[in-house]
DNA sequence: TATGAATGAGACTTCATTCAT
DNA sequence: GATGAATGAAGTCTCATTCAT
């Protein structure tokens, strides 16, 4: 998922592509998502989480100071991710696309990233929460709206890079949270939240981005 | 904010408005919001709230069995208020003004609501997160998105009532992840995000529920 | 049961045999004898004695200085009661019949008082266990030993009054453990235990009292 | 006392007879004991046990997840040691003796018993009076009472199995009490109570099982 | 005198963190 | 480096007792 703390050399050919460290940190930050996802951050148990990642109390204590550690790492995980996901779906060489087509692929995306990673929504919400959790937050925000940013940047638009950032802030925001409204719903319904939150954010978007002429 | 368990008689010449109870019930409710709002639910302490709405820990115990029962009892307050203050904004009287001015001052009034109200994100997202508030979680939501509902049915529409409900959810939910967005945000970032919501939500409902006619 | 601290005037006759504090005294005590049957002493709340007894905690403290003074009380009114049973069961005008026909009866009087008198169980464990209520203990204990004593005098026998003391106290600590043995188990077995335990005492006594001839 | 959880490996070199872990099971358990004995089980505090026992509270939970268990595992070693006084006191081996010889032995194991364990009592006490301790009670005195059984058994007698069932658990149950009642005693008076307390049961299960013809 | 709201000491229990092995 | 036993601060909740009304 991340770098551990001791990099560790990954270049040598026939060397095992992690560490025991790494392998072990990872496993740690699976197991905090697990964990979180199930019980909530407050309430997940370093003990459980170091079980579950089999492993032991003492060496979680090895790679994270402490519980927030862990938290943190998994965010730095997450963002990294996330970043991979929106890399692809606004790759800036679809830019000519529809832009309903890009939105509905990236939402779907978005989609599957948060039925994946269940640990997210914890982890999000628990930035947005805490006071002392705020500047992480907004790191997380900032490295997910980054690439729909360029994205938008890419097609011509009268909007400020300024405005431009906030528009993708706001519809990076809006697209996440209607996914975690999605997900508390019956499979019908989440099916028709997610179906609407791809009309919203074109309706939103369009004015905005107006598709390119089709190249002739 | 809402009713203590035994109401106590009221008439009595010219007594306080409320009963003694009444008003520690209140108080307890006030200084638990306040707390949450600072360090969130796991970690604002029972002790905490007691000696903020300066009373003991035992007077607490009294009005609320436990500690979860606190934000029961604050979801159903805000719940109550935050009917109230969407009642005004879309009165179905008002359905005949154009969408976007009443769009417009029901987000004002939102952002004035939480502004006000800061434990308000806190129990939002406690209900949404935590797995045994979620029938409580859906109530609110329901309760919350009504009056949207109602006002947007009085409009013509094509919409069946189910979609309709569709709609306000969203509408709702998405209102709502963005004012706490906002509240994230600098002054001036935060007046920005506020006013590109009046935008989205526009353009969202406005191709659904299109402007009467002007009366001639 | 006891006599509450202030007397008040029973000799009137026309006026209530009992004044309304005796009569609040007795109901807080079988409330707590009721209460100290189904939970024990310790778990037995004072607010459940007095909700129990149809009274308020306030009034129960009129009455008993603390929550120990229930016991003591309860106690001396169980004291009380047992010396009756045992007086009848025991009156030395019976000291004629044969020792066998004594004892069943006084077995099944016994029995009565331990069924009727479901708080008497706890308030025996509770002063013979705790050691400042061992005083109170030795007391209960000589109360209910005095009328066998007085019983077993009464027969010609070579005991000295001492020795009486003793064998009458065993006798009772006997009837009384095995009365509670037998309440722990089904009706079948009770009922067994009961019989084998009137066989004991005969066996135990008749060697040291045994019957008179009959008288010609 | 009894084996804790984990057993480890004892069979290392000289190393200690008890891991560290067992040698703290059993100095929460003689702490436990002793503070029961002087304030019963209810008013005995889990940090007063943990202080006695020179460990921490937080280790004390590490083996018993709550405070009832340590009267169960408690009660467990008490049956246990019981197990092994009354199976030397009353070994069918012995069956040829004078009842009369073994009754006093065993009536001696028994004291000795008492007094070197003085939680005992409080054990006892609380099994039979809480009900959710009841089914752990009646095991505890089956397991008390078996011994005994088996040395009645082995004497020629003309009782059902069951019939000695029932005179063995109420000579066990009788015994105890007795014994009880002698350690609210003078040290006088107790050594007068155990002696009548072995006439007493000599005298009861003498008609049960006659002394066998001495051998020629 | 009766009431019951208020108090707060203290009980049980959890769990993040440390550190000897 | 790994382990997990040990620690103890801190949290939730109960309940005997007081006292203003």
């Amino acid at each position: 998922m991340t770098t551990p703390p001791s990099p560790g050399s990954e270049s040598l050919r026939h060397l095992p592509r992690q560490t025991r460290s790494q392998e072990r940190f990872n496993r740690i930050l699976e197991a905090a998502a697990q964990v979180f996802a199930e019980v909530g951050y407050e309430k997940a148990s370093t003990e459980a989480i170091a079980t579950r990642a089999s492993t032991s109390i003492g060496s979680l204590y090895r790679f994270f100071p402490d519980k927030s550690a862990i938290l943190y790492a998994l965010a730095e995980s997450y963002a990294e991710q996330l970043r991979k996901v929106l890399a692809e779906a606004f790759d800036p060489a679809l830019s000519h696309l529809p832009l309903t087509q890009v939105i509905n692929e990236a939402v779907d995306d978005f989609e599957q990233f948060y039925i994946t990673q269940p640990g997210y929504q914890v982890v999000f919400a628990q930035t947005r929460l805490s006071p002392d959790l705020q500047k992480l937050d907004k790191r997380l925000d900032s490295e997910i709206a980054l690439h729909l940013e360029k994205f938008l940047a890419a097609r011509q638009s009268t909007l400020s890079p300024e405005q431009i950032r906030l528009v993708a802030l706001i519809s990076v925001e809006t697209a996440g949270s209607l996914q975690i409204l999605s997900l508390t719903q019956t499979e019908a319904f989440r099916q028709q939240v997610m179906s609407e939150t791809k009309t919203l954010l074109t309706r939103y978007l369009h004015p905005l981005f107006p598709d390119p002429p089709p190249k002739p």
